[in-house]
RNA sequence: GGGCCGGUAGCUCAGUGGUAGAGCACCUGACUUUUAAUCAGGGUGUCCGGGGUCCGAAUCCCCGCCGGCUCACCA
């Protein structure tokens, strides 16, 4: 700490024990809170018309600002609600207590009791006959007029951010109304909420290197899940017709502004579903959540403005990439001819390996960034979707979609392979692509979940949304850290 | 991981080689309806860290740390 922010402690620890002296519990138990300062402001407008005399009320909440004009003074306080005023003269409360006030700081919480009335100027303010400290403070808020702006700082710590910069509550406010509404609307179709292991043997059921953990007990190393789907898959195995989990998975790869190493996904499994009915199910969530948090189908998404209302527009992955890139990968049966096709329009990439690898490059390169508006593109390659079943009148492309909004992946979704024979044989090429092409994302074989499907798995449409970015789409954030409350950032300790 | 930009007071920022600054916050005083209260006075600092150049470095050079943007990879 440096020598003048203690000395800024240090004269709070002297007001403190200047507090203590004076018989002052700097930090009681509780406070009989009669109402938040929301309620006491609604309290106020309502009686206002009729006249007639308020009880007294007691708010508590954050002193956020003050100001002392001799014999009396304004406190602005704040609690979980909003703000309200209070109003202390020294006749009202004493000398004793207005000497006390004089100890308060801003950052302290208070507790104030008194009646409520509206200032020449118009606010609605408790004229305290009483006040309690209810927490001292030691260490100063950040500015009030221009908020606290180092994004290090802001995510570093987030409770300060969230006290300086009211935009950024509510944009987790907005998270939470999504989640919540998510859940709801998934209940109400029927869907039964599970919880599945974030600990695994191995993590399966996406493309993505995963982090690597000890269990001591059992001396043995463990993954952290990078997906939901290959055990919600055994629950419909099981028996559960329609299941879902909204969690955090967790990806051991770069972080960027699209990007952070724990994310929550929302995956869902209905039994005799295809893609068909899971795509709209996508749309007609997304547009009720849009309403519920929006309060529109409409959000603004930087200078432009997002429509979510269904149906969105519907493509093949092929008409898509032919339409914004040129290229028809059906003319590129190979790796080689491909590359070729995408060397033409400058676009090389020499770490990738595999056709569908390439493909993923068009589409993330070309298609992806035009895709504003909601968007489902359709029918992936085989070799992109090892768990995806494939089409039945061409065997090399699978029944999966992916949704598409702000020019951001929203969701992933695909006709659930049910064929044991065709899905160990998946396995087993994308065992080769790692073997061979040195591809370590690439899908890993679990036997157990093979076994499982052996068992028999009834037709199955799956669903998985990324969370944080629906949540980004619909708050008009253009980074995952403002959607994250504890966004990953690298160590500040230079201990290595 | 590469490229570009940034790190100065508690906060927001100015300061391109010559005595470290402003506003807010804080401290002292005045003020009984203020609200970015006002008025008078007070600057409280590891200029991110470590080296180097120079008579002299916040400023120039090198190395490192952290962050932002971007590219690569991923969702």
């Amino acid at each position: 700490m440096t020598a003048r922010l203690e000395s800024l402690t240090q004269q709070r620890l002297e007001k403190l024990a200047k507090l203590r002296s004076r018989g002052v519990d700097p930090y009681p138990r509780r406070y009989q809170r009669s109402h938040t300062a929301q309620q006491a402001a609604a309290l106020f407008q309502e009686s206002e018309g009729k006249g007639g005399s308020l009880p007294p009320v007691s708010v508590a909440g954050r002193i956020m600002t003050h100001r002392f004009m001799g014999k009396a003074a304004f406190l602005d306080i704040r609690d979980g609600s909003g703000k309200i005023q209070g109003y202390f003269r020294v006749d009202q409360i004493g000398e004793a207590k207005y000497e006390l006030l004089k100890e308060l700081d801003i950052g302290d919480f208070v507790g104030v009791t008194g009646s409520l009335f509206r200032t020449h100027t118009g606010e609605i303010t408790v004229k305290a006959t009483d006040f309690v400290l209810l927490s001292k403070s030691l260490l100063p808020l950040p500015e009030k007029w221009h908020g606290l702006v180092d994004v290090e700082k802001r995510y570093r710590q987030r409770y300060l951010d969230l006290i300086a910069n009211p935009e950024v509550k509510s944009t987790f406010l907005a998270r939470s109304k999504l989640v919540s509404g998510l859940r709801r609307l998934l209940d109400e179709r029927g869907f039964v909420e599970v919880e599945t292991p974030i600990l695994q043997d191995m993590a399966g059921g996406a493309s993505a290197r995963p982090f690597i953990t000890h269990h001591l007990a059992l001396d043995r190393d463990l993954y952290l899940r990078i997906a939901t789907e290959l055990h919600l898959k055994r629950l419909i195995i099981g028996g559960f017709d329609k299941v879902y989990e909204i969690g955090r998975v967790f990806r051991n790869e770069g972080i960027d502004f699209k990007h952070n190493p724990e994310f929550t996904t929302m995956e869902s499994y209905e039994a005799y579903a295809d893609y068909n009915d899971v795509m709209q199910m996508v749309e007609t969530l997304v547009s009720s959540l849009a309403q519920q948090v929006l309060g529109s189908h409409q959000g603004k998404w930087g200078e432009q403005t997002i429509d979510f209302t269904p149906p969105w527009p519907r493509i093949t992955l092929r008409d898509a990439i032919k339409k914004y890139s040129g290229i028809d990968f059906e003319d590129c049966p190979d790796e080689s001819s491909l590359r070729e096709a995408m060397a033409r329009i400058n676009l090389v990439a020499p770490d990738l390996r595999g056709r569908g690898k390439l493909i993923d490059k068009l589409l993330s390169a070309h298609v992806e960034p035009q895709l504003v508006q909601p968007t489902f593109l359709l029918d992936y390659p085989v070799e992109m979707s090892p768990l995806a079943k494939r089409k039945p009148d061409d065997p090399r492309l699978v029944e999966r979609f992916e949704a598409f909004a702000g020019g951001m992946e929203i969701a992933n979704a695909f006709t659930e392979l049910n064929d044991p024979v065709d899905q160990r044989q998946r396995f087993e090429d994308q065992a080769r692509l790692r073997k061979e092409l040195g591809d370590e994302e690439a899908e890993v074989a679990d036997d157990d979940f093979l076994e499982a499907m052996e068992y028999g798995m009834p037709p199955t449409g799956g669903l998985g949304m990324g969370i944080d970015r629906l949540v980004m789409l619909f708050t008009n954030q253009s980074s995952i850290r403002e959607v994250v409350l504890f966004p990953q950032l690298k160590s500040r300790n230079k201990e290595e």
